[in-house]
DNA sequence: TATGAATGAGACTTCATTCAT
DNA sequence: TATGAATGAAGTCTCATTCAT
């Protein structure tokens, strides 16, 4: 359990069960809230597809913005997660850099409905959750960051430390973009 | 009265009369839908701000989501005048493009908050209206892909008339991220 | 419009009807609170006495709380208007006293089953709501003991003035024994 | 185990074991009652408090109002057996009224809020635990009739056989009006 | 005998929309 | 054309009770 989830109080006390159940929820709840949009689904739709009754979702949460924050969260974490088990530590720190962006724009297609859910709505989380997901964002914005500092220091690229970090933003920025277009492409 | 609002069936005859309503309602409604978003918006909460009672704010309109298109589509006209009336036609077709794109971005600021409701809700639209707000952001396209193919027949940029189009959709997209980027950095 | 009523906020403006209409709820809910106990009367049970749609109700209370409020506080109005009404003023102070506790007590014979209901369920109110249903019964005893000043005043009866307040105090419990009464010899 | 526990069901067989249990349920309830009121208490609180499982709960009862009828029985037998021992048997029998009265109001100082949750929760009881509640009631009104029949016997005071009884009521209410007056007063 | 996760009916409340005035 | 009270369907959430382990 990670510690977004941990955040979430649940009557029920078993700790794995916890897990195991909410990242059920968030499987049924994710597609729900990618094709309708989190306030057009009802937490009836949710506890359907999660195959059990509300008040058992209710076990595990207690509102129905804590399954959007648990969405959220997955989301980030897939991203994250993925991202960082591609990466390679080899000596060659441009290729790890070069690695590092292609695989973050293989991840970005993958998830682009998922990327647009988060661009959508966050802005139905209350402020604290709002925060979390915002950081979460900053985390990952920090693993291109550091892949690109070592690049500064092998002097293999030619950009000043200060300016790492925005130029991570821009990576980020860039795969956004990339997921965006079909929206913007109107591809339906 | 242009295209989007004529498509909105209205109980009110008076044609005038409801071009200055629905301007009226656009207005009350747009500044609630960006601070609390389409769905925690109530209508009441509209037709208070509206100034006028609920039923004649529904003499104008026939359903919430009929305020949602007005709104969309009331920004990207804001957006597309904006950006049509600050276009000048000199002979150096480079300068034109570098002021487009200047003047693009700096529209894109201004109507941060706007875009970033236009990417939000949109989906709470049916499809027709969706569709329509998604060919308005073509013809912005368009308007940026002209200029590119001026500075392509002059020479002056050295793309394939093919390309033109793609590019014209990045420098779009780039601007949305441009405002996005306050989003994501938190600045609040 | 008492002041009471006026600290719970309705959705309709037209202040007449606001009262009409509550005064409909309370008769609507008072009977139904006697029989059954606020808890385990629904809102909907009140809406259907109440002739009107759930929805109507929810336009002249914000929550079923309030009701109860409402209630508690005509329950209160009622034995303290028939009791002021009932106040005679004539220059025989003994009399005049006399008469309040006799007409109390009737009023008191009446009022049971609310009297009943205000001890079983004020509890319920909020902190705010059960100060001023307090404050309310204050009131009342005051009413009493300004009758026994006078008395205290001709010297018709015989007890120092600090002692006014607890002996209004006694005649007011005494009532309420005599309404409780019944509930202890179980004649239901 | 009294006549009114006996009366509820109970899954499990030791008798001594649901002896054992009932008196820690209603310990773990009766607190909760005073202070939240029997409809706001859940049963998942009691069985916290209880500090068993729910389902070992519901294995000594059969509904929460089971409960509610314990203590309802627990908060009589704790009046009536203090006033049994607190009572003497000397040969001045109006000394024994005085003490008994005395003793009574004592207890119910102490048992103030216990009574108080008696008046106000006893109507969500069924008929029959009900009555048996008032019948307990009326035991107790008899314990302080036959003082006063001693005493008329005796002739140390004069009223009629027949009188009695409701002399004894008076006695009890009397008692609870003085409860109440705290409850009326607000000193919370 | 003990556990606590699961159930599901039902509670309160909101709000887009209509309609009599 | 304008008003705003009335509607009622639908939404979120709670909790007494059961049952598999």
């Amino acid at each position: 359990m990670n510690s977004a989830t941990r955040r979430i109080k649940s009557r029920v006390k078993n700790k794995d069960l916890i897990e195991v159940r909410r990242n059920e929820i968030v499987k049924a709840a994710v597609e729900l809230f990618v094709k309708k949009g989190f306030h057009k689904t009802t937490v009836r739709e949710i506890s359907t597809e999660f195959g059990m009754s509300m008040g058992t979702l209710y076990d595990y949460i207690r509102t129905k913005e804590d399954i959007l924050y648990l969405v959220c969260d997955y989301i980030h974490n897939s991203t994250s997660n993925k991202l960082r088990s591609s990466l390679t530590e080899n000596s060659d720190s441009l290729k790890n850099l070069k690695d590092a962006i292609n695989d973050y724009f293989v991840i970005i297609d993958e998830l682009q409905d998922y990327l647009l859910l988060l661009y959508q709505e966050t802005k139905s989380l209350d402020k604290k959750a709002r925060k979390y997901i915002y950081n979460a964002e900053k985390e990952l914005t920090q693993l291109i960051e550091n892949i690109l500092l070592k690049c500064i220091n092998d002097k293999t690229i030619n950009i000043s430390r200060q300016k790492a970090n925005l130029v991570a933003h821009n990576i980020m920025v860039a795969g956004h973009m990339w997921a965006f277009r079909r929206w913007v492409l109107q591809k339906e």
